[in-house]
DNA sequence: TGCTTATATCGTAACGATTACTAATTATTC
DNA sequence: GAATAATTAGTAATCGTTACGATATAAGCA
């Protein structure tokens, strides 16, 4: 099924409007679904296509997308909102690797904390809705590279 | 060995010296280390104990904490970044535990990540230098006592 | 169709956390 | 003890985000 429809009847769902505005949007989400877009991203690439559109709608639709958990809002400590599509299921987040040296953010998509949730549940008596996994560190194709020293203190692990 | 002191070597091996100002705002981060103070909550409890100090000051000290690595600053969501003591051996971050229901945050000490950073460097190539983990979820004992609806959009997971 | 009401958008002002800057203060060096 | 460097205080400026009033678009209904 097209992934815009699809969300569309979520926005319906929930008594919501797909508007062309929001369609341009989560058009560029689609289109860049690799990348972690900021507001600001997410407001230069929907203008080539709605050249009209205002940046507070941005914001307030961005927002809109996340109560319906389509997508995930983040902070990657470099003092922006980032925004990140979810999964189809809506319930897994992926992995972060976020390089010091070249600063590249990659994605693992797999879960791999089905077990260490299990361990929470077990533990601390906690049942997990969400999680975030991020790893920082740098590529073995960096590290050759020289590296220059790491003063980084860029919030989030 | 006196957790200050051995923080004023670490000043003094980098050629920054630790002014009473300073100290006094590492006696509140050890005095609360329970907690993760954001630095307008730093900059009250300093208050108590050196009135005259000027909220310019805890920021530049906590930035300054940070590169050397005696905290971390994170960010959870809620538009402010919070300060955490990092460990003695400066390398290994604990965990969180998040409640959607009553909102505590609680720290899982322990290290669960050395095999999933093994993994990463086996299959992506990329050695961890540090990593961030946060569960969201709710207490079974939070859970029986009703839960509000869920409709938070914050950020990070 | 025309009127009414609700929803969404636009542009911008207001807000709040953080940073940048200047002058004043304190420590260090010669 | 004067000159230089490091640190602090206080506040202005910055920047991401939110709030607000006015306008525009869609939905409901006679």
């Amino acid at each position: 099924m097209n992934r815009v429809a699809n969300i569309s009847q979520q926005f319906a769902a929930h008594n919501y409007k797909l508007t062309p505005q929001r369609e341009a949007i989560v058009r560029v989400l689609l289109d860049n679904e690799k990348d972690h877009l900021s507001v600001e991203e997410v407001y230069m690439l929907v203008k080539r296509s709605y050249p009209h559109l205002g940046l507070a709608t941005v914001y307030r639709t961005l927002e809109l997308l996340c109560e319906l958990h389509i997508v995930q809002k983040m902070n990657f400590g470099d003092g922006v909102a980032r925004y990140d599509l979810r999964d189809d299921d809506h319930v897994h987040m992926h992995h972060h690797l976020i390089c010091n040296v070249c600063g590249k953010l990659e994605e693992i998509k797999d879960d791999w904390l089905v077990e260490l949730e299990a361990r929470v549940a077990r533990e601390y008596g906690f049942s997990v809705t969400d999680h975030r996994l991020d790893f920082k560190g740098t590529y073995n194709s960096c590290q050759k590279n020289g590296c220059k020293g790491d003063k980084d203190c860029r919030a989030v692990s």
